[in-house]
RNA sequence: GCACCCGUAGCUCAAUUGGAUAGAGCACCAGACUACGAAUCUGGGGGUUGGAGGUUCGAGUCCUUCCGGGUGCGCCA
């Protein structure tokens, strides 16, 4: 069940213009759109159909419109319709039409704003994905929350949505993460070895220097004595200990990064191991997949230009011809120990995905992966034709976030150990403004986010803003209670009343906005943008605290009135429904509707 | 050197995916508290959308090319 009134009124001028013109073809009519105007003055909505069915209908867009103005004039719902600029024809819709989305918001209660668009198609998306070797960090929190509202997004759009998480648990760097665990096991111990003497046992070096795997050193020194080191306290051939200390690492990393998802209120329903993929052989199995479309060979690669190509000499490898499907070189998939690449367990990851279901995946990367897309694009690209299972890949691409303190930049720096921790922001500013704050810019843009801003009780700060509008309605609801009894405000009862007297500009500018959501939800969904539900939530509360103030202008405009008890059930219907799609569009973000500021 | 992302009011950002006169907040100026919550609201000034071409009924949005910022560039993940 959908509410949307502008796909309600675009059904009707699609139906209008094929009186107008019956022998149009559907391609022509795919194009018409009715979208809300921006100036007043234009109605409350317009439609591009003359324009955009001009050019097939070998008619000047004038005529068209003039035609269709003629033939929405008998819609019931339509008050008045005219053809105005280029070709647009402006309708503006009888009050009653408006009024009719109040009870619609009530008896939907949360679910308003709900959309059949995305048609039942599987989306996977992927996000988080932070390699298990050290804590959640700011860097990781905007794909975080961009990933997780974008698939309650997509699904309350009518996608059916799987959210998942990729555990980089495979390759070097978890190797060099269970040598910096078993350096803090040596030393819970009581190792007579120096940082720097082990330092130098360590095939690459010591890294991973920070003090979080310490807890972990010391429980494995408790679970396993001695027995992983050798006699003295002394490094201990890795094929003795290796196993156990890296799969126990991995195991306290992941149930920290769970952990803080939890406090971010992030949920994944899947979590898949790249070991797991690795040891089953899935990048064999894909290479050789590939190889049978021909997609595989042994090659060299070029040096790139420009860059200073002092250590390049040319190797023969097992290369994906990426430039089949738009990449710029071919991609290697095995390193010279035979081996898969990161990039080809990913490619096995990505056709794992599409086994299991998915008709579109969508990852969500960091903009430092940015290089990686068009060769992942065209890897599902070849996969989707070499096993025939058309699957398309998307990548949102977040951009870095700089965290501003008290009006300075936080410097991010491991080395220097100054980085903030997603936990620590989480406790000075708290989930729902990280949440809330992060979708305030475009996934694509850079962010600046200001810890002072984000928790300000100010207009400025849009969490803020729209909680307060949030409480302000369950205040009048509380009241109206005391006033009219708690019976007569469910949302059965409140969708019986009689609107009529809800005629000032102000009313109808919030109704309207209302009545959006479930445009905003679509077109949000299908632009895969979920910055845009904040902004609405923003415009939602303006209109919101603008009808409340007019109550102080005007006596007549105030919610609850004792004296008037049929204006004052009209006026509560209305701030009922407003705190429901408040609190729709909250659910989409993941931020609590407060009941109350103080 | 090449690829991708970004460039909009003094500042931080939107702009219904190609729609009509480019909008909010902050800052600045002038106003509204015997009040359903003034943590709010009303009004005002502020723009060659980085520059230049092009595509068409119509461009902040698409194409080309410069300028500026960011990210990345063969066996790291």
């Amino acid at each position: 069940m959908t509410h949307n009134i502008f796909a309600l009124m675009r059904e009707r001028v699609v139906a209008a213009l094929r009186t107008v013109l019956p022998d149009l073809p559907e391609e022509a009519l795919a194009r018409v759109e009715v979208t809300p105007t921006r100036e007043a003055a234009h109605g409350d909505m317009a439609t591009n159909a003359a324009l955009v069915v001009a050019k097939p209908a070998r008619r000047k867009p004038a005529e068209i419109a003039a035609a269709l103005v003629a033939a929405l004039a008998g819609d019931d719902q339509v008050a008045t319709a005219e053809a105005a600029g280029p070709g647009f024809v402006n309708l503006r819709l009888h009050p009653a039409a408006w009024l009719a989305q109040v009870p619609a918001v009530l008896l939907a209660g949360e679910a308003y704003g709900a959309g059949t668009a995305g048609q039942g198609v599987r989306v996977n998306v992927e996000y988080v994905s932070a390699n298990p070797t050290g804590p959640m960090h700011v860097g990781h929190c905007r794909g975080a929350v961009v990933g997780d509202v974008l698939a309650n997004l997509m699904a309350k759009a009518g996608f059916e949505v799987t959210k998942e998480y990729y555990i980089n648990d495979a390759g070097n760097q978890v190797t060099a993460l269970a040598w910096a665990t078993y350096w803090r096991y040596l030393q819970a111990l009581g190792t007579t070895l120096s940082e720097e003497e082990f330092s130098g046992q360590v095939p690459g070096g010591l890294q991973y220097r920070g003090d979080y795997l310490v807890e972990i050193g010391t429980e494995l020194a408790a679970l396993h004595g001695e027995a992983l080191a050798a006699p003295g306290v002394q490094v201990g051939a890795p094929a003795d200990w290796m196993d156990t200390v890296r799969d126990f690492t991995l195991a306290r990393m992941m149930d920290a990064i769970r952990e803080d998802l939890d406090l971010l209120g992030v949920r994944h329903d899947v979590f898949s191991s790249e070991r797991a993929l690795a040891e089953a052989g899935a990048a064999g199995v894909t290479i050789e997949l590939l190889r049978g479309a021909g997609l595989i060979y042994e090659g060299v690669l070029e040096p790139p230009k420009g860059k200073a190509p002092e250590d390049w000499e040319p190797r023969e490898q097992t290369l994906f011809r990426a430039t089949e499907f738009g990449d710029d070189v071919d991609r290697p998939l095995r390193k010279s120990d035979g081996s898969a690449t990161y990039f080809a367990n990913d490619i096995a990851y990505h056709a794992d995905k599409m086994r299991r279901g998915a008709d579109v995946m969508i990852d969500v990367l960091g903009a430092d992966h940015g290089g990686y897309v068009s060769r992942m694009t065209a890897a599902v690209k070849a996969l989707s034709a070499a096993a025939n299972a058309p699957c398309t890949l998307e990548v949102v691409l977040c951009q870095m976030v700089k965290v501003l303190k008290d009006g300075e930049p936080v410097r991010m720096s491991k080395r220097a150990g100054t980085y903030i921790t997603l936990r620590d922001l989480l406790e000075e500013v708290g989930r729902d403004a990280v949440r809330f704050t992060m979708l305030t810019r475009k996934s694509d843009a850079q962010m600046e986010f200001d810890i002072a801003a984000a928790v300000a009780q100010t207009r400025e700060n849009p969490v803020f803003y729209v909680q307060y509008a949030h409480a302000r309605c369950r205040s009048v609801l509380r009241a109206a209670g005391e006033m009219l009894g708690a019976a007569a405000l469910t949302p059965q009862d409140l969708a019986q009343a009689d609107l009529g007297g809800l005629t000032h500009e102000a009313d109808l500018a919030l109704i309207r906005r209302m009545a959006s959501w479930p445009r905003v939800v679509e077109s949000a969904a299908l632009a895969r943008e979920p910055h845009r539900i904040a902004f609405f939530l923003y415009d939602l509360a303006a209109d919101f605290h603008m009808l409340w103030n007019r109550g102080r202008d005007d006596a007549a405009l105030r919610f609850l009135r004792a004296e008037h008890p049929a204006e004052t059930r009209a006026r509560v219907a209305l701030v009922a429904a407003a705190a429901t799609v408040i609190r729709s569009g909250l659910a989409v973000m993941g931020v609590t509707p407060v009941e109350e500021m103080r």
